[in-house]
DNA sequence: CTGAAAGCGCTTACAG
DNA sequence: CTGAAAGCGCTTACAG
C-alpha cells in the first residue's frame, strides 16, 4: 500500500493483468477495451505516475533540454530564456538552467557534463568562443544549437543576431539626425558580440567619413553597469562626442548615469544609443533609444531547431539570422538638439 | 568502440575486470591500487562517462533540483533565481526551472508533475496560494521549500520576506520626511505578498495616524510597469498624495512615469518608494527608493534548506524569515522637497 | 578485495 | 490482443 510510490508491476497486480499491458494502456498502444478500462482504474485508484528515469532509461529519451547562458541576471538573457523555457514546456520537455558566466571553462564544463546523458540536447548561448569550446561542440554527442556567431565548420545549428546590421542602423540614424563625432562604448572585444560589434563600427564610420579617431573607442571589461562605469568618464571627457552608441542597454545605462552627473544634458548635448532593447530601455529618462536584436525571437528559434532535430537528427544544419529593428527614444530625438 | 556511448560492461571488459569493480573504483570505494590503476586506464582511454539516467534510477536520487518561480521577468526572481541557481550548483544539482506564471494551475501541474520523480526536491515561490495547492504540497512526495508565506500547518520549509516590516520602515521613512499623504500603489491583494503589503499598510497608517482614505489606495492588476501605468494616473490625480509606496519596483517605475509626464516633480511634489529593491532602483531618474526584501537570501536560504533536507530529511521542517532594508535613494531625499 | 547476480522501473520485441 | 522475458546502464548486497 503506502511502501514508496506505486510502480506498473503494483498497477498490474491490482488491475490483475500483466506489466506489459499497463505499459500498453499507458502508453496509447492497441489493447481491448476491458483492458484499457481495467488499468486505468487500477492506475487511478493507486495514484500511479510513471517514473522519468526509468523510462528515459529505456526509451533513451530525458525530455530535459539544457540551456547554457552567460549571465541570468542580464535582461537580455532573460527574455530569451523566457522564450527558449515557453517553447520547452509547450512540447513537454523540461529546462536544465546552467549559468556559466563570462568564463569559457564552464561552458566547457557544461558541455562535458552533457556526456552524462541528463539532457536531450543544448542550447547555448556563450560570450566567449574558445577553439575548446568549440571543439567540445564538434563532439558532443547530442543536437546544440548555439545562439550566437560561429564558424560554419561547426555542424550545429545556429541562430544569430545581426549585430553588424543592428549597429549600422544605429550610427546612421545618428548621423542623419547630425551628430558626426559619435564614440562607441563597446563590451570586451573577445566576446562574439564585442568583435562583431567592433568590426561593424569600424566598417560603417569608414563607409560614412565618420572620424575613426581611437579616442572616441572605449572597451569595458564587461556588458555591465559597473564595468561601463569604469570607462565611460574618460571617454565622455576626453573624445567629447555628440553621441553615445554602447554595445549594449547596460552601458548604455551607464553612459547616461555619467552624462547626468556631468550636466551634460541627453540628447541636447550628447545623444544616447543601446543596443538589445530591454525593459531597461524604458525605464530610463529619458527613455534609450535601442537596437533591437530580437532576443527572444532568437530564443523561440532556437528552441524551434532544436525540437525539430530531436523529431528527425539527421537534416543538415539550419542557420537563421534575426534582423534588427530600431527603436528610436527619447535619448536621440532629433528635436531636441541644442 | 564507436556503437554509442561507452557503458560500464564496455569499461570492464576492456580493464578486464568485473562491472562491479568498475563501479566501485569510479564511486572511489575500496580497491586495491592495480585495480584502481586498470580500471582508471580504461576510463579515460575510452572516454567513459556514467549515465546519469541509469545511476539515478538505481540510487533513486536524481541530483536535480525543481525551480518554480512566477515570472521569470522580474527582475526579483532573476536575483533570486541566480542565488538558487549558484547554490545548487556549488552542490552539484542541477535546477530544473518552471515559469509558472502568476496562475495557480499552472502551479499545480508543476506539484503533480513532480510525481515523476525527476528532481530530488522543489524550490517554490508562488504568487498566488490556494488551498488546491497547500494540499498538494502536503501530499509531495519530495522536499520542498516554499519561499514567502505558508500556513504553519504545511509541513515544508519555508523561507520568507518580512513585508510588513519592510512596509513599515518605507512608510515610516515617508512620515520622518515629512509627507502626510502617503498613497499605496499595491498589486493585486489576492496574492501572497500583495496581501501582505496591504495588511501591513493600514496598520501602520492607523499607527502613524495618517488618514485611510480609501482613495489614497489603488490596486494594480499585475505587478507589472503595464498594469501600474494602468492605475497610478487616476491615483495621483484623485488622491493628490505627497507619496506614493509601491508593491514593488516594477510598479514604482510606472508611478515615475506617471509623474513625470503630468508634470509633478519627484521627490520635490511626490516621493516615491518601491519594495524589493532590483537592479531597476539604480537606473531610474531620479534614482529609486525601494526596500530591499532579500531576494538573493531568500533564494540562498531556501536552496540551503533544501540541500540540508536532502541529507537529512527527517528534521523538523524550519521557518526563516529574511529581513528588510531600506535604501533611501534620489526618489525620496527629504532635502528635495520643494 | 573481487565477481556473479539481483534489481531499480520501465518498454518492447517475441510468441502465442 | 496479451503475457513472459529481456534489457536500458547502473549499484549493491552477498559470497568467496
Amino acid at each position: 500500500m503506502s511502501e514508496g510510490r506505486p510502480t506498473v508491476g503494483r498497477v498490474a497486480a491490482y488491475a490483475g493483468v500483466s506489466v506489459a499491458s499497463v505499459s500498453r494502456v499507458l502508453n496509447g498502444l492497441s489493447s481491448s477495451p476491458e483492458m484499457v478500462a481495467k488499468v486505468r482504474a487500477a492506475a487511478d485508484q493507486l495514484g500511479y505516475t510513471p517514473n522519468a528515469m526509468a523510462r528515459s532509461l529505456k526509451v533513451r529519451r530525458t525530455e530535459q533540454i539544457a540551456f547554457g547562458v552567460a549571465d541570468v541576471g542580464n535582461p537580455v538573457y532573460v527574455d530569451m530564456m523566457r522564450a527558449v523555457e515557453a517553447e520547452a514546456r509547450a512540447e513537454g520537455y523540461r529546462l536544465v538552467l546552467s549559468s556559466t558566466g563570462s568564463d569559457p571553462s564552464a561552458v566547457l564544463d557544461l558541455l562535458r557534463s552533457l556526456a552524462h546523458g541528463y539532457a536531450d540536447g543544448l542550447i547555448l548561448s556563450p560570450l566567449r568562443v574558445t577553439d575548446e569550446i568549440l571543439d567540445a561542440l564538434r563532439r558532443l554527442r547530442v543536437p546544440a544549437v548555439v545562439i550566437g556567431r560561429i564558424p560554419p565548420d561547426v555542424p550545429v545549428d545556429n541562430v544569430r543576431a545581426n549585430s553588424a546590421g543592428g549597429v549600422r542602423m544605429a550610427v546612421e540614424h545618428l548621423y542623419e539626425t547630425g551628430r558626426r563625432r559619435i564614440a562607441f562604448l563597446n563590451g570586451p572585444a573577445d566576446t562574439v558580440p564585442g568583435a562583431a560589434r567592433a568590426r561593424a563600427f569600424d566598417r560603417v564610420c569608414r563607409r560614412l567619413g565618420l572620424p575613426d579617431d581611437a579616442d572616441l573607442r572605449a572597451e569595458a571589461d564587461d556588458f555591465t553597469i559597473e564595468a561601463g562605469l569604469d570607462v565611460v568618464g574618460d571617454l565622455v571627457e576626453r573624445a567629447r562626442p555628440d553621441a553615445v552608441l554602447a554595445g549594449n542597454d547596460l552601458l548604455a545605462v551607464a553612459t547616461l548615469q555619467t552624462l547626468r552627473e556631468r550636466g551634460r544634458p541627453v540628447p541636447g548635448d550628447v545623444a544616447v544609443v543601446g543596443m538589445d532593447d530591454t525593459e531597461l530601455a524604458l525605464v530610463t529618462t529619458p527613455t534609450l533609444t535601442s537596437v533591437s536584436l530580437g532576443a527572444d525571437e532568437r530564443g523561440r528559434l532556437a528552441a524551434r531547431l532544436l525540437l525539430e532535430r530531436l523529431q528527425d537528427p539527421d537534416h543538415e544544419p539550419q542557420r537563421m539570422a534575426v534582423q534588427p529593428r530600431l527603436r528610436v527614444r527619447g535619448s536621440s530625438s532629433a528635436g531636441a538638439r541644442s
